[in-house]
DNA sequence: CATTAGCAATCAAAAAGTTTGAGTGCTAAA
DNA sequence: TTTAGCACTCAAACTTTTTGATTGCTAATG
C-alpha cells in the first residue's frame, strides 16, 4: 500500500465514523487537491486490497473489518499516549477519599457517556483475597448471620437458620476455631482447608452439624467467586444510526440481557483487546466491535473494563481512552 | 351501558389484548349470533359513551383507556381471587429454604416472563430496622471496615482510613460504646440520637475524631435508607408491537435507564394501582400501563412490585397474578 | 506513466401514484 | 329492534417515476 493510498484509507474511517454515510471520491478530492478520478483509480486499488468496501454498486466507500484492523495496528497504536482531553476523568481519579468501586463505576458511566456506547466493567474476583474475619452473628433465637470479610474489604453474608438442638456454645468454639484456621486463607483454598479439617484434625468432634453449617459456610465463601459487573449506557447507544433497524436494536438488548455480552469479553488478554465485527462469535454482535482492557490488582487477580459498540466507533480516542482508564483503576488498587 | 354493550365491550378488550389488531363488527358478529349491523350500532354507542375509539374513519374498535378502566372496574375486579395457572410460582414459594430476597428475584424474573413485560421490584427500605451490631474491623495499619448489621440480617460496610494520630485503644472504646448506645435503634433514628449524644453524654470527650469517624458511621448507616430495586425483562417487552416504533422504543429504554420510571411506581398505595396511559406523568410512557401492588413488612415498611406494560396488556391475567404474588411476599416477611 | 475531464451507467432513496380490502355509517325494509 | 345493502373511507401494500450521488471506463493531457 502506498502512502498515499494509506492517507486515503485513513481519511474515509474518520470520515466514516463522523457522518456513518459512505464516502464518494469527491468528499476526498477536495481535502487531498488532486481529481476526483485519481482517487477513484485508489480507491479501486484499496478495494482490491479488501480493505474498504461498497454498499452497493454505485455507492460511495465505507471500511471494511481489514480496514478498520489496518487503520487500528498502524494509526491508532502509534500514536504517542494521548491523555489530553480525558479532564472529567483526571477530575475523577483525583478524588482520593472515595471509595474505589464507585470511581469505577463514576468511570464506567462517563466512558459510556463520551463514546455513545455501552461501557461494562466486570471486577476481578477475590479468588485470591484473603480472609481477614470469619463471624456469627445471631439475628433472632433460630437466626443467624454468617459474614466473611476479606483484606480488601469486602463482605459476603448468608443467613442460616438454626434449629433447636444446637448449642450456642458450640457454635461460638466453631466459629473461633475457623476463625484460627481460615485467617489469611487465599478464598480459592477456603473450601479445599475446610474439608481437609473436617477429616484431619479436632474439628471434626466439634461440628456436630456440619452438614449445614459448613455448607452455609461454603455457600457464603462462594459469593466471593462471583465476578460483579457493572453495565450501563445501554440508552446511549440506540441512537446510533446503526440501530435504526429494529430487529437489530431487539437482537442486541437480548443479548445485553441475557448476559451473553460476556462471551466476547476478553478477560485474558494483557493490555487491550480490541473484536472488530465478525471477529465476535455472536452472530447477533457481528456488527459490533468490543474493546476490552484489564488491569492488575495487587493479589493477582485481573479487572476488566469492556466497551461495545458499532463497528464504525472513533477507535482514535477510544482506545487511548481505555488504556489510560486501565491504567488509573490499576492505580487504584495499588495505592492501598 | 346495557348488558349487551358490556359484553360487546368485554369482547373487544379480549380480542385486542391478544391480536393487537382493531376489532371489526364481523368479528364479534359471529360470537354474538346478531348481525354485524347491530354490532355496529351497538359499537356506535359505546364510542359516543367513550368506551371505544377508531383508529382512523373506517377501521375497527380498540378500546380507550376508559374502556379499560370500566373493564378492569367491572371485570376484573369482579373476579373470584384466581390462583390457578399460577403453578411455577407456587413452585417459587414452597422452597422454604432459599433466601428471600433470591425467591422475591425469581418471582420477578418469573412475572416478566408469564407477561411479556418489564418487572420491577422496589424492596422495602430498612428505615424501620433495628440496629443489631456495629462493628470496626481492622484491615491494614491504615484501614479498618465499619460494618453495620440489622435485625433482618442486612449488612452495609464503609470502609475508613484511620490516619497515624488516632489511637486504635480509644477506637475500641469507641465502637463499645456506638454498639451500647444504637442496638435496638431503628435505622431512622440514628442520626438523631447519634448527634445528641454527642452533645450531651461523656461519648463527647471520647470522640477526638469525631468529624472523620461520625461521619463515615452516618454514611455507613445512610446507605441502608436507600431502597434496594431490582429490574427486570425488558427485552421480553421489546417484541411487542407497540415498540415496532423506532422512535417509542428508545424513549422508553431511555426512560428506564434513567430511572424515571421509578416516579410512576405507586408505593403508598394498599394492594394493587392500575395506572393507564394518560395516568402516567411521563409522556414517554403514556402508552404503557404501570401496574403496583405493594406489601407489608414485619417492621412497618412497605415493599412494592411493579409491571410496566403497554396498556394492551393482559389485565385479566396479570392483575389477579400481581395480587397473588403480593400475598405470598407479604408471607415470606411474615415467616421470620 | 500518472493524472484528469467527461460521460454513460447504476442504484438507493424519496416521491408520487395505484390497488386492495377490511371496515364504517346510513337508509330502508323486515 | 334488527338486518341487508350500498356508497364511502382510508391504511397498507404494491408499483412506478424521479432524483441525485457515485461509479468505472475511456481518451486526452502534461
Amino acid at each position: 500500500m502506498t502512502k498515499r493510498q494509506e492517507v486515503i484509507l485513513k481519511l474515509i474511517v474518520d470520515e466514516y465514523v463522523k457522518s456513518a454515510e459512505p464516502i464518494g471520491s469527491k468528499t476526498l478530492a477536495e481535502t487531498l487537491d488532486v481529481s476526483s478520478a485519481t482517487i477513484r483509480n485508489e480507491m479501486g486499488i484499496l478495494e482490491d486490497l479488501g480493505y474498504i468496501e461498497k454498499t452497493h454498486t454505485s455507492s460511495g466507500r465505507i471500511p471494511s473489518e481489514k480496514g478498520y484492523r489496518y487503520y487500528i495496528e498502524t494509526i491508532v497504536k502509534n500514536l504517542d499516549e494521548e491523555t489530553d482531553g480525558f479532564f472529567e476523568f483526571e477530575e475523577l481519579f483525583s478524588h482520593k477519599d472515595h471509595e474505589r468501586d464507585e470511581i469505577i463505576k463514576e468511570a464506567i458511566d462517563l466512558l459510556s457517556q463520551a463514546t455513545n456506547c455501552t461501557a461494562i466493567s466486570l471486577g476481578p474476583n477475590a479468588f485470591n483475597s484473603k480472609v481477614k474475619k470469619v463471624q456469627l452473628v445471631p439475628l433472632s433465637l433460630h437466626q443467624a448471620l454468617i459474614l466473611v470479610i476479606t483484606n480488601y474489604g469486602y463482605v459476603e453474608s448468608k443467613q442460616i437458620n438454626i434449629s433447636e438442638e444446637i448449642d450456642a456454645q458450640e457454635l461460638i468454639k466453631v466459629i473461633d476455631l475457623l476463625n484460627e484456621l481460615l485467617i489469611d486463607t487465599p478464598i480459592s483454598k477456603v473450601s479445599e482447608k475446610l474439608h481437609y479439617e473436617i477429616q484431619h484434625s479436632h474439628i471434626k468432634e466439634l461440628l456436630k452439624y456440619r452438614e449445614t453449617i459448613v455448607d452455609s459456610f461454603i455457600e457464603a465463601f462462594s459469593k466471593f467467586a462471583q465476578t460483579k459487573y457493572y453495565l450501563t449506557g445501554q440508552s446511549n447507544m440506540l441512537y446510533q444510526p446503526e440501530f435504526n433497524d429494529i430487529q437489530k436494536l431487539r437482537q442486541f438488548l437480548t443479548t445485553i440481557e441475557n448476559n451473553e455480552i460476556f462471551k466476547l469479553i476478553e478477560t485474558d488478554t494483557d493490555g487491550i483487546s480490541v473484536k472488530i465485527g465478525t471477529e465476535n462469535q455472536i452472530t447477533t454482535m457481528q456488527d459490533c466491535t468490543v474493546i476490552s482492557s484489564t488491569y492488575d490488582t495487587q493479589d493477582g487477580e485481573k479487572g476488566t473494563i469492556s466497551l461495545v459498540g458499532p463497528t464504525r466507533m472513533d477507535y482514535r480516542r477510544v482506545i487511548p481512552l481505555m488504556k489510560y482508564l486501565a491504567k488509573h483503576i490499576q492505580k487504584l488498587y495499588e495505592e492501598e
